[in-house]
DNA sequence: TTGCTCCTCACGTCACGTGAGGTGGC
DNA sequence: TTGCTCCTCACGTCACGTGAGGTGGC
């Protein structure tokens, strides 16, 4: 993950790119763990909107900073459409509070989860218990 | 869900048919809870294969069952094509064990469901932070 | 004639996966 | 020439939803 040339020989030499205007699709999709398709998936639903240079796309850290809050947003199981919505509402100069959620929508979504949460529970528990059943037959 | 007839008056009448030959598929998808399109797809997969009279589909109790199977194992969590398998290989004369699930497939599908209850858990504790922080700023 | 149940296409949805076929610069 | 990255179609997957248009019997 460290530079694999030395260092401190060239420290200052370029001083006139910060750290990195730009990323190229591969260089966001390794860094979110997304593939190429995905990336253009998301700009294809109207979540991303990346400049162009010829075919090439063209990311600037407004794109990543959105598709850093569209992967949590996943994470925290909103749909595409959804998060699509509240990019489009909230955060209109970036709020420092994390995604621009009202506090319905994640009421909403606990909601949601919750009743996943406990489908799944259920399951595993007939799971268990079938599991259990099997080694005892297996035994006897 | 009782009878809405009187329950005594005609015992007897008809020993002849013993409860209900056969099954329509408007009487099952009420039955199970179930659209009349799920149970054409599920048909169209080959999980289930009803006679026809004429263009009209004819479930027998064995198709019920297998019904019945099949709903169970979906709220286990398990896709289409593996219980497609699992009818196929298990249950050749109808086993009493529930479903014809092998002690790795439940094995498997006990850690896939794990997997999902912890992403859940995960989501849902940060939905949790986020909606108290929320509802901090609003008092402040 | 209206109403109910049943039927067959067949496109739409969700979030991408997976080739196919082609380009540009080291 | 090979290898890597990038591109645009476009069909496939999963489990159905949702009309459209038509039939049969009370």
């Amino acid at each position: 993950m460290t530079d694999q040339h030395g260092a401190n020989t060239v420290a200052f030499s370029q001083p006139v790119v910060p750290a990195r205007r730009y990323f190229t699709i591969g260089q966001l999709a390794r860094e979110f763990g997304l593939t190429l398709r995905t990336l253009r998936f998301y700009e294809d639903r109207g979540l991303i909107s990346p400049a162009r240079e010829g075919s090439t796309r063209i990311y600037t850290h407004r794109d990543r900073a959105r598709l850093s809050m569209i992967v949590k947003a996943k994470m925290l199981g909103f749909t595409l459409s959804e998060i699509k919505e509240t990019l489009a509402e909230g955060s209109p100069a970036g709020e420092p509070n994390g995604l621009g959620l009202s506090p319905s929508q994640i009421a909403d979504q606990i909601a949601h989860l919750e009743k996943q949460q406990s489908e799944i529970a259920t399951a595993l528990a007939e799971l268990n218990a079938l599991r259990m059943k099997l080694l005892k037959a297996r035994v006897v």
